[in-house]
DNA sequence: CTGTTAGCGCGTTCAG
DNA sequence: CTGAACGCGCTAACAG
């Protein structure tokens, strides 16, 4: 690599002569700076960004933790973080926490030490279940923090949602009113999540309120979703409706209503959740709650530059990402 | 951030043992020692890491370049690749290309100057079509590069391939032989790409030996994919066979045979390609040929990591991850 | 218009 | 056993 002083030395003027020169400094004259740059692209000279980062005590890099790339959501959000990330020219490291907390404090700890100006993060599932929040009180104290979809409300930090309960309640709403269903079933994997729950809140308080009766199917962790889903179904014939609220048990509903004999969406609706992708790889194409990932990601990576681009302290927010309701094929109403 | 100088202050000694009692050298008493690691642990102290980078010319970062995340083959070979830089206390930033030569020499230019030890990079699309290395070579002077599944054979680094010809002239073969299938239909989005034609000629040799005659259907950016498919599987009501050598097409070819009323795999086989993954979203769970993205991305950083311990140069390999053809559903042998 | 000096935070000689 | 001094590469205040 080559340095300023290699290159003070072969020109014979000091270090600072040739920074200058190189930032187009006007306490320089036109011929030295002409000699400068000349030898600086002749060498293909680049300032060591770590020097800078040292003396500016700024990286230009945000940390990004989230749970998982393979989940599509997360691998959107990402994406939608990077687009703006650069287009103010910053990089990004990405952790990934694979759901565990202390991988999730490691990364934490371990970034917040002078490599990135600051972090966005989806809560790891093990940190939201044991509600650990020591790591991000550390380090938010002097990186700025924003969470977007699995967040923790006691953190004071910046927040980009999703309109969990509002989007069910929503769909929900529209299955029972436009579509006239009377046994809709909330089918989940992601019961134990805040952003799980809010989805199931949404969907009671909509069967609450049409005075019909909740039909829940909690996955979890189940080893053999697929299978379960299929016994449901077939032993419980008046369902109507399927709904989802994570990216994965709507297209395995659909695919099992059709092994039991359902017509979609004459005999019975389905909607998905998650990210419009999924239509890609259904049959009929899957109409679903589509959560803007990209948007997210955009919006996350804006309001952290919000705060690393301005001297004083920012008030924290919560914003909210409204989800839209998708309608392909396994609905009654169509695109 | 506290600082070895602010310690020092505090404790009344000089920076530099503070320094050495935090790395319990032996030149320190132990009394020393545990005042320094007392304070230091009491004030949360942590070495700054721009700090020791720029010291060390070492920054335990590698830069990972991928044209997409969206991808699940390249977001499962990041998850691999993460995974084993973890393990050797590495981090990663990712940038990504969106197929894009700038955007990939951009990223190149600015990481290369200090910020990253080495690079892991899947190619771009218009990188590979334009066959544009400048910016591979003018970097990987200084800087380790691996290449991984879209790789340039001019440019000379380490790199990892997947059996492409090999795996779907095996899939082929199988087929013919132990299905007795006559008619099979290649379908593909991505015949533009080297991995794509590595590809079919893997299918067109082993269709070739068997003296059969070949079925390709390109889709390459078509818009109605699954239109297309559809209207091909009922035009041509006597392929028995489909194999897919993208992540998506295959899933869509399922669909559509159970649609132009085939019994899987009784009528027709299909085999999908890309990622174990596909057999949750499929109905019945579709075969693939299963790239084995965790294990490129394990091997790409591991050798990348190999070129960083090492202080004189290594020569560069060429190694070849093995897929593996995985019966699930969709084809008569079953698991 | 140019050079000297200092300092970002750390680790590592070398002297005491 | 401890401290002073230096340098990684860069920028900027301050002299000249």
């Amino acid at each position: 690599m080559v340095t300023l002083k290699e290159l003070a030395k072969l020109l014979n003027v000091s270090i600072s002569t040739v920074s200058k020169a190189l930032s187009d400094s006007n306490e320089i004259g036109e011929t030295t700076k002409n000699r400068v740059n000349e030898l600086a692209r002749e060498l293909n000279y680049k300032p060591n960004r770590i020097a800078q980062q040292l003396k500016s005590s700024k990286t230009m890099v945000v940390g990004v933790v989230v749970p998982s790339l393979m989940n599509p959501f997360f691998a959107e959000v990402v994406h939608g973080i990077e687009t703006t990330l650069d287009n103010h020219n910053y990089d990004m490291t990405v952790c990934i926490s694979n759901e565990s907390l202390e991988k999730e404090q490691r990364s934490f700890d371990l970034l917040s030490t002078g490599s990135v100006d600051g972090f966005i993060v989806a809560v790891a599932r093990e940190t939201q279940t044991k509600h650990s929040i020591n790591h991000f009180n550390r380090v938010g104290k002097n990186t700025p923090i924003v969470m977007f979809d699995r967040v923790i409300n006691d953190v004071e930090c910046t927040k980009v949602v999703v309109d969990d309960f509002q989007s069910v309640y929503d769909a929900t709403k529209y299955l029972i009113q436009e579509e006239h269903r009377k046994k809709i079933l909330l089918i989940s994997n992601i019961e134990e999540l805040s952003v799980g729950k809010y989805r199931i809140n949404g969907y009671n308080k909509a069967i609450g309120e049409s005075g019909l009766s909740p039909n829940i199917l909690k996955l979890g962790r189940e080893k053999n979703p697929r299978t379960f889903i299929y016994n449901y179904l077939n032993k419980n014939p008046e369902i109507d409706a399927i709904l989802s609220i994570d990216h994965i048990t709507g297209i395995m509903a659909l695919n099992k209503s059709k092994l039991v004999g359902k017509r979609i969406p004459e005999d019975i609706s389905v909607i998905g959740f998650g990210y419009e992708d999924a239509k890609y790889v259904s049959s009929p194409k899957i109409s679903v709650i589509d959560q803007k990932a990209f948007e997210i990601g955009q919006n996350s990576a804006e309001l952290l530059l919000n705060h690393l681009g301005s001297v004083e302290k920012i008030p924290h927010k919560t914003i909210m990402v409204k989800s839209e309701l998708i309608f392909n094929d396994t609905t009654q109403k169509k695109a």
